[in-house]
DNA sequence: AGCGGGTCCCTAACGCTGTTAGAGGCATGG
DNA sequence: CCATGCCTCTAACAGCGTTAGGGACCCGCT
């Protein structure tokens, strides 16, 4: 049965999975799937085109966005589309480099516009919907690509800190792993945004 | 006179600027000074040494992190020092790729280590402190990335989008550029950390 | 005066990468 | 029986980061 270009990009995903990103190389990708380095150019117009499929597959993973529940405050909708997505792009190694830089995808829009929908549904302009929606996105890609980047470059033990740092001292005891540092960041940014929208609601304004 | 360090930072700088991160090779960078390529490995052990001080260099362009004013709001301040480093870096093309992923330097570490001060002086726990900082470097990351990546992949000339995505379309007008799309996400997490910190001091519990 | 050691650079070469050229085998359908 | 796609092959190229090993130069010591 002959390859099909799913199978490569399937593949692609495994070698990323184990030996990162920089470990991913066409001849290695074809020795796995059984061929020729060349062969795979009858799938793939390019290494570059490959990472975008992958991108694109890894964010497909992710179940189809739910609409919000009935009487389901938006940002808390919000908030575990961006947990679902975080949890689809940790799941793979070097997730956030290869996503990263790829505009969305076509078929990822409807998502996002219902999602615009919502918000300005809930009494932002459109424009300010968008941005909104574009900040939560740099910070969901910025905090994946730091605990990422922290895990392909491991601790150098710390080698001197005694107490030259006093006040960094005193957070490592409470400071929380990777999720705590998401989720904390994450409700500073929903805090503001359901004070912006109460403000919209108290000044009367009706949703555009 | 022969070359120094710094004189191979500069240039590989220079190169970034002009060519992007993937337009650096060593052997290019090599002809621009003047030398042959492995001459290089005499100043900087390897590529990736050399794009940690690259990515040193840049962050160490800012200004050295000036003290709040007196009566100046923490918020306010802080908000000041995120602009500035975020200009920083735009300022130099694919910053935020060479930037990713290298934990802060040990002579950045003062100027964190007074920040995270400043936040536990108004009202946050040590932990909560560094997490806060922490997701705004991320925001900072991430919407750097996705400006840079922007730049780098011109936009392909939007071709077919006629009323499939109606809210996006409706936002299209009203979106602003890079610097708006920043400042709003920015004043949404400021707008959280000023919540919490008037949370804090309601229930007046005491910095810590 | 001569020697040693550090500094800064060289040429040559290795193994690896993405990628192209061009050919071939194997089905299917007219 | 031939043609047309599909899918893969071998051979090769230019370019990459990097290593091995050597050679000038200069400065301080004996």
């Amino acid at each position: 049965m002959p390859l099909t270009r799913d199978d490569v990009v399937r593949a692609a995903v495994e070698v990323i999975d184990e030996r990162g990103l920089a470990g991913l190389t066409l001849r290695g990708l074809a020795t796995r799937l059984g061929i020729s380095a060349p062969a795979l150019y009858w799938h793939v117009t390019d290494k570059r085109h490959l990472l975008d499929l992958v991108a694109e597959h890894v964010l497909a993973q992710l179940p189809a966005r739910r609409a919000p529940a009935p009487g389901e405050p938006v940002v808390d909708w919000l908030a575990d589309g961006l947990r679902v997505r975080r949890a689809a792009m940790l799941a793979h190694r070097d997730s956030a480099l290869v996503v990263a830089g790829n505009r969305p995808t076509e078929d990822a829009m409807p998502a996002i516009d219902a999602t615009v929908a919502a918000l300005t549904g809930a009494g932002l302009t459109p424009g300010e919907s968008v941005r909104v929606l574009t900040a939560l996105g740099s910070f969901l890609l910025g905090d994946v690509l730091e605990t990422q980047a922290a895990l392909d470059r491991p601790v150098p033990d710390t080698p001197a800190d005694p107490r030259a740092h006093p006040h960094l001292e005193a957070a490592a005891a409470d400071m929380g792993g990777d999720d705590e540092r998401f989720e904390d960041g994450l409700s500073l940014m929903l805090e503001g945004l359901r004070a912006r929208l109460a403000a919209r609601a108290a000044t009367g304004v009706a949703p555009v």
